[in-house]
RNA sequence: GCUCCCAUGGUCUAGAGGCCUAGGACACCGCCCUUUCAAGGCGGCAACACGGGUUCGAAUCCCGUUGGGAGCGCCA
């Protein structure tokens, strides 16, 4: 791989509203490499033909791209020496290059229509040929164009292709080659005056002097139709690299019914970015050792193009959750805190007191996976209202209604007497309880965690019972009798 | 149909001819710890798609088969 003085690689996302995973990877791969060789990232939009694209469209897939901290250095939003960084912006530019192609004899006008073209292409596929332009339009006399041109008749503007074979060597898969031969001559420029992706791309790439171009896989066939243009035009051509694709768990192309796809899913599903980040790092790159655990800067440290993956990866969501519960515990309190605090007012609670919601979320940090998981844990802490039904109370029938209501009374009486509400009394008075009704400690915890939690799984009961408070412990240990029918 | 790409446990992968009795991680299972649940510690289950070559020796190289994928658009 040659690496020139000026690195500048690019992601080109279309305005789809949102963020998907695959852009959001291959945008990280840029990144990084850009980051590593000190070269310059830059995001363009591919707006071409898409009608409903809009600002906010497009707003959404940034969006998506800066939570997850990848920052690019040009762009639509922050400018740049080679603006306009949104193809619909640039035009005027692809209509400049189509006509020098024509001019030069490399290009035509075509007017065949769809339905024509159609048409031969379902006659070759029945007769097993490869689909191709017959290039009929190719040998139009002046007068035959002028007449169609008088008509009114829809042209678009086709490359002509050479009947040559192309090469060029992939970053990841090594050298490619493809015969020209069977690939036709095709369309740059749509009956509209639109460019195609294909050409469009080109277009920018050099004009925006990009020098290594990684993308998905699926463009691996393309880069032959757009090594045409580059050699019709006389340009020198990037680097090209082409990323694996990302799977559902039955092996088809990563998509919504599988699951989430797109960024701003993760973000609700309580997902961290850096997790995420991470996560889609290994996800079709590996380190060559055995460390996992990586930060964005350690990312750029680390990143390497010969260790790409070659074969296309499933998307496992569980190790997903692995990788965010790691970041989870390797967060501050104060930091987990800020980033549950939306999912408990989403959930309904008040958390204005920060030291409270702080305490709280240092008892699940080894807890959750997932910040969606908080409101369910600490929830209590921050209601009057918890629910309570009788039979939490009945724990895999060992204990009975009167058992229940006998550890409650005297759990209650016991805690009422202490003086000071810390967790060494609380601990000391229920343990001493426990021993003197014969119980086993874990039986009679239980009966008071179902108490003042309403759950049978929360976190640590004595951090709880401070947390919450005497009164409010003592209120709701009497609430629980009342529904056990003291 | 044609062209091209890919192939190690359920999943992500290490492995670039002998270091492989195939390593790590997730998931799963068990044990320990333990006030529930976790987290943590320890241990376990589990793979070179198949068939031919080449070689003293192949997960690693070659060919074929099978399986999966991409492309062949006035989509990107």
């Amino acid at each position: 791989m040659n690496t020139p003085d000026k690195v500048r690689v690019r992601i080109a996302p279309s305005p789809t509203g949102n963020c998907h995973v695959g852009t959001a990877r291959t945008a990280l791969y840029n990144m990084l490499f850009a980051r590593k060789y000190g070269g310059k990232f830059v995001l363009r939009i591919d707006d071409t033909d898409l009608q409903r694209s809009t600002k906010e469209s497009e707003e959404g897939v940034l969006e998506g791209l800066r939570w997850l901290n990848i920052k690019w250095d040009e762009g639509p939003d922050v400018g740049g020496p080679y603006a306009p960084y949104r193809q619909m912006e640039r035009q005027h530019t692809y209509r400049q290059v189509a006509e020098q192609l024509m001019a030069q004899g490399d290009a035509y006008h075509c007017y065949c229509t769809p339905e024509e073209l159609e048409a031969e292409r379902k006659a070759a596929l029945a007769e097993g040929r490869p689909p191709r332009y017959s290039g009929k339009c190719a040998r139009l006399t002046d007068e035959e164009r002028a007449r169609l041109d008088a008509s009114g008749a829809k042209r678009v503007v086709r490359l002509k292709v050479p009947e040559t074979t192309l090469s060029f060597v992939d970053l990841v898969r090594g050298e490619q080659h493809k015969n020209m031969a069977e690939r036709g001559d095709f369309v740059i420029i749509k009956s509209d005056g639109s460019p195609v992706y294909n050409f469009a791309t080109v277009v920018d790439e050099h004009l925006m002097e990009i020098t290594h171009v990684f993308r998905a896989v699926e463009h691996l066939t393309n880069t032959f139709d757009q090594l045409a243009v580059y050699h019709a035009m006389g340009w020198a051509p990037p680097q090209f690299g082409h990323l694996t694709l990302m799977l559902n768990p039955d092996r088809t192309k990563i998509s919504k019914r599988a699951g989430a796809v797109y960024i701003g899913e993760f973000r609700e599903m309580g997902y961290l970015p850096e997790a995420l980040v991470n996560f889609l790092a290994l996800l079709g790159w590996n380190p060559g050792t055995d460390q996992e655990i990586f930060s964005m800067d350690q990312l750029v440290e680390a990143f390497s193009v010969e260790t790409l993956s070659k074969s296309d990866a499933i998307f496992d969501i569980k190790k997903l959750d692995w990788f965010n519960g790691v970041y989870i515990r390797s967060l501050t309190v104060a930091d987990l805190a800020s980033r549950v605090k939306p999912f408990m007012e989403k959930a309904g609670f008040d958390v204005s007191d920060q030291a409270r919601l702080e305490a709280a979320v240092s008892l699940i940090t080894d807890r959750i996976n997932k910040l969606t998981e908080a409101p369910d844990m600490i929830g209590f802490l921050f209601t009057k209202e918890i629910e309570i039904s009788s039979d939490a109370f009945l724990g895999k029938g060992k204990i009975g209604p009167d058992q229940a209501r006998e550890a409650l009374a005297r759990s209650r009486e016991a805690l009422a007497a202490l003086k000071e509400w810390e967790h060494e009394t609380v601990e000391s008075a229920l343990r001493g309880l426990a021993d003197q009704m014969r119980w086993k400690a874990g039986d009679l915890l239980m009966q008071v965690r179902i108490a003042i939690t309403g759950r049978r799984v929360t976190p640590p009961l004595f951090e709880s019972l401070v947390l919450l408070g005497k009164d409010e412990s003592l209120r709701r240990i009497g609430q629980a009798l009342a529904v056990l029918g003291d």
